[in-house]
DNA sequence: CGTCAACATCGACGGCCGTCGATCTCCGGT
DNA sequence: ACCGGAGATCGACGGCCGTCGATGTTGACG
């Protein structure tokens, strides 16, 4: 599978202001902002996070979104590849979360004040 | 043009993991993050920031990124139109700078820890 | 054990986008 | 005035991706 891979964990320590980024990193860091470079994935994000517990299922995201059941299937699935959301099933449901510090690593590599 | 705006003077206060964004603030920022979400415009932004005087002309960004003229010139349209860089013509040449800000308010849309 | 519901997967379609070569525009130098 | 070079624009092509309906899978419940 052409998943991308998490840089949640491991694009910390690239400031991308300092010195030109190889191929290689740019690669990976475009593949994590490509996750949240979606307004589903970024009203998911959003919608995760503000609903109750700091978790959500799939039957809570549909609706507010307004886009098929499947397609939200696919965009948490994206972000769960992506490393920002954790899944866990339990009983017939499945209940996304945010992964502590995912969007805060991606934002550190994009800040310029870290001089 | 369906050119995206620039959205570092206008996104630097939505939280994003405070309430739902709206489809609509979340079709800005999407936009915004689309132009950095690119192996190629990400590199360009590291070497404009590390080159000489913060700033860099054409010339200077085509070998190092191993792409035609062309596509070159086409990121760096997009990334000036999303606000991340001014471009400047002296004589013949066209110089990028960074837009201050510009990445850091990015960022601080995607910090959770801003509560 | 049969049924229903939640969710994932599949296959297909349409549009967007990155890339290129060719060309156009504009400025400097001679 | 002419030429050369820097860079922008154009048109085209190919691939990726968001979306959908249909279907598969799995767990709860009677």
């Amino acid at each position: 599978m052409t998943t991308t891979l998490p840089v949640a964990t491991g694009a910390c320590c690239a400031p991308l202001v300092r010195a030109p980024l190889g191929a290689e990193d740019a690669t990976r860091l475009a593949g994590t902002l490509r996750a949240i470079a979606d307004p589903a994935r970024l009203r998911l994000l959003s919608l995760v996070a503000a609903h109750e517990g700091g978790e959500a299922c799939v039957c809570d995201l549909v609706e507010p979104l307004g886009l098929s059941q499947p397609t939200v299937s696919h965009h948490l699935k994206v972000l769960v590849d992506a490393g920002l959301l954790t899944r866990e099933k339990r009983g017939v449901w499945a209940y996304f979360t945010l992964v502590p510090g995912a969007l805060d690593s991606i934002a550190s590599v994009l800040v310029t004040t870290g001089s």
